[in-house]
DNA sequence: GGGCTATATCGACAAACGTCGATGTTAGGA
DNA sequence: TCCTAACATCGACGTTTGTCGATATAGCCC
């Protein structure tokens, strides 16, 4: 699936100084559903506290009281959004930040 | 009900220097709920762009294509999440941005 | 190849959510 | 006081979503 952020300057101008369009709307929303959910925000809150390291799964597991199956949906859905990148090394998948892609969203709430 | 932002200090910290707490992230994903919604997005948006003046409802219900009672559903949500200020004069009710909200909200996405 | 480990996908189910029409509430004007 | 207008709440319905156990896939090692 394409990200939804995959481009820092195309997506999602700041909503506040002047009314957006239904798709700029509709594009907003699904970035704000990939975090509309604890579980998701600590996900990234995790990955990004590691840095360019990358978090893998198994040390994402434990602390979230969640089984491995449902963690991966949520890293899934995180990375459909464009808020991660994912990279397998041997047996294990890396997570890291997408920082611009962050920094979008950031913007996009200020004036 | 309590808005989730009330506070510009004490909501939402940074996440991304330091995995947040499980209250926090909590916190931080009910707002994220609360923009999570592409009507609610472009009300957010159409309200933000006309200022201090504040927007009514009957100027918010044309644009987006849903009934009368829908949009008064999304306005108390983000109402809810802190969002937004609600001003009556007379037999209207007037929405305002909440500018510190969304100032909370994007600090916490930043490095 | 066979077995083991790490991760992803599938199918199912309950809970949460967006939407509507109908109705309630509040305020202003005749 | 009664009527009308603006907005909010209620009850119901279909859809989406989070969760799990079971299963599939990918990669290492013996």
């Amino acid at each position: 699936m394409l990200p939804l952020v995959d481009n820092v300057e195309a997506c999602c101008p700041s909503f506040l100084t002047s009314a957006v369009s239904e798709e700029e709307a509709g594009q907003a929303a699904r970035i704000f559903k990939a975090l509309a959910e604890p579980a998701r925000v600590r996900l990234l809150s995790m990955i990004a506290a590691v840095g360019e390291a990358g978090a893998c799964v198994c040390e994402l597991v434990p602390p979230l009281d969640l089984s491995q199956p449902t963690v991966s949906h949520h890293l899934r859905i995180l990375q459909d959004a464009g808020l991660l990148s994912r990279e397998r090394r041997g047996t294990w998948a890396y997570y890291r930040i997408r920082q611009d892609a962050l920094a979008v969203v950031s913007r996009a709430l200020l004036v």
